[in-house]
DNA sequence: TTGTAAGCGTTATCAA
DNA sequence: TTGATAACGCTTACAA
């Protein structure tokens, strides 16, 4: 491998006139500057960005840290953070938190320990007292869905409050009276949220909250499922049923199938996230989007704005969700 | 941020000294290695990962190019290596290839510029010729899902032949003698090969294969939705299809269920992959399993044993996949 | 078992 | 506009 040095003799220039072609900045005449682009052209030269991060302090890498890598929300996540800071240049270093708070804390300081420039996370068990905290050491921290006030230049979040509240008047507006909720882990923000929207709306409409009619989930499959059995179990009347992410729906649906209910006559059902597959459930899912990969590239604009100081206007902070009215959830008659 | 320099200060011994405890090889006497400790404690010292980097040319990270970022197969993969190589102490750099020729290789040029001391790719447009002499680089590729003969030592793969062949095989022994096949496109090996496979086994019923039941879709629901559309345009009976894999399946049952077909009674429906939604679809698909998490752990245990000299026994090259019987698919009475 | 000193390939600070 | 030269923080012969 060709180094700067070598390239440096062939084009007869000092190693510093090469470093500054190769950092475009600085005043190099046009002559010195295409004598050395030639010899780094004629010797294959790559540079290598282990020195340059080594000499410039700047590794040119965030840190990425999702609940999961698989997953269909994280993935729009993740897709849409990694495109937008590759096209700068930078790349992402991803590992997951598993919703746990041991594991994102391992996972954050081991991303800290690879000298990332910065980093997003996605974090749902750590304490807002811990990340405030980390973010005043050497590696500031981004949050993605998540709103920290003592940092909040630093988050991009979604008003679930919101989200929960469309979601619940919605089926309100449609009749709707008896309605269960299947919650995500309520030490997760986002799942907290959704909920108090939910409450919001009841109020709003004059019914009461009912623990009866809550079910605490996992924000996966088997939650949605597990939560229309106790419902079932319980036996009471109902007549939808909102669940704080569209995983859980599909869960839902496949134990009201397995129950025999004629889908969406029987049960009304609702989600949240609008992910990728909900458009392909029968009946198609109504539910809330999250605009997640608008929010993932606002998350890496943030960061190119003020970790690379690069020019981004309008970063948003706090996005609205709206309703996805589809087939699942149907007015009463 | 203390350095080793104020370690060996403090601890009264050199800057080799210091590097040998950190590295934990060589011998340092117990005594010697408490001071350093000691020190290291003291001073709150945390290596810097990317001076070692340069001084040892080995950057502990290890790049990853899959197709998409998003999708429920390549979420599994992803999880699967990322898991295994972090519980290593390597980090990985994910970065996507979009199945297209120039984003797979502007994707590796970039984890090569990057330093990663090894690469394991998904790769689906790029020809064995590329990945041949890419291999031969100061970066060794390693393949998942994809067989290259002259760089067999370093490919995970599945026997996708085999898994076409089972799918095609199980319909035909429930009576099936219509059957669509809907493809990925062609292009990509795992796409050949699975139809190769259905093609096999249509040969072993005596049935010839008819260019008029394969519609080459993308691997995507909508190809799957756009296939039946198809094949109901050209009006010919057909009481079965085989899908390439789980995504176009579901697009496929979309699409019959908005011309009112009863699943799976009108229509036996199968697809490959066995990615985590499957069972959650309505009515669950009958698929073929593909051990993606498994080949991936199996990628990452390559890489540590050939790059990082780590003991790993029992690599297994080719994996088999097996059929999983649902609901999708009934015999036909 | 420990220390010395020469890299690793850049960037950055001065001077010229 | 260019060039010396000292960092950057660590590893690794080689010597002791």
């Amino acid at each position: 491998m060709a180094t700067i040095y070598q390239v440096s003799e062939l084009a007869g220039v000092s190693l510093s006139t090469v470093s500054r072609v190769l950092n475009e900045n600085d005043y190099v005449s046009k002559k010195t500057k295409q004598k050395v682009l030639d010899a780094m052209e004629q010797l294959g030269y790559k540079p290598n960005s282990i020195a340059r991060s080594l000499a410039s302090n700047c590794t040119n890498s965030v840190g990425i840290l999702v609940s999961e890598l698989d997953g269909a929300f994280f993935g729009e996540m993740m897709s849409a953070i990694e495109a937008q800071l590759r096209a700068a240049g930078k790349h992402v270093i991803i590992t997951p938190g598993h919703s746990e708070e041991d594991k994102e804390k391992s996972g954050l300081e081991f991303l800290i320990s690879r000298n990332c420039d910065a980093i997003i996370a996605h974090v749902e068990a750590v304490s807002d007292e811990y990340l405030v905290k980390l973010n005043k050491g050497k590696t500031p921290i981004y949050l993605i869905s998540r709103y920290v006030d003592q940092m909040k230049e630093n988050c991009i979040s979604l008003d679930n409050v919101m989200g929960g509240y469309l979601a619940t008047k919605h089926l309100l507006e449609q009749g709707h009276k008896q309605i269960k909720y299947i919650a995500g882990p309520l030490f997760k923000p986002d799942a907290y949220n959704r909920l108090e929207g939910h409450k919001k709306a009841l109020k709003e409409y004059g019914i009461a909250f009912d623990e009866q009619s809550l079910f605490v989930g996992d924000f996966k499959e088997t939650g949605g499922y597990k939560g229309l059995q106790h419902f079932f179990n319980i036996n009471k009347e109902f007549t939808a049923v909102v669940c704080a992410n569209d995983e859980m729906a599909s869960g839902v649906m496949k134990c009201a199938r397995e129950h025999k209910l004629d889908l969406p006559k029987d049960l009304a059902i609702i989600g949240f996230d609008n992910v990728h597959f909900t458009n392909y459930l029968y009946p198609t899912l109504t539910t809330v989007d999250n605009p997640v990969e608008k929010m993932g590239i606002m998350a890496a604009n943030l960061v190119l704005k003020q970790v690379y100081k690069q020019n981004r206007a309008n970063i948003e902070h706090i996005f609205t969700p709206n309703l996805l009215i589809r087939d699942s959830t149907t007015r009463l008659t």
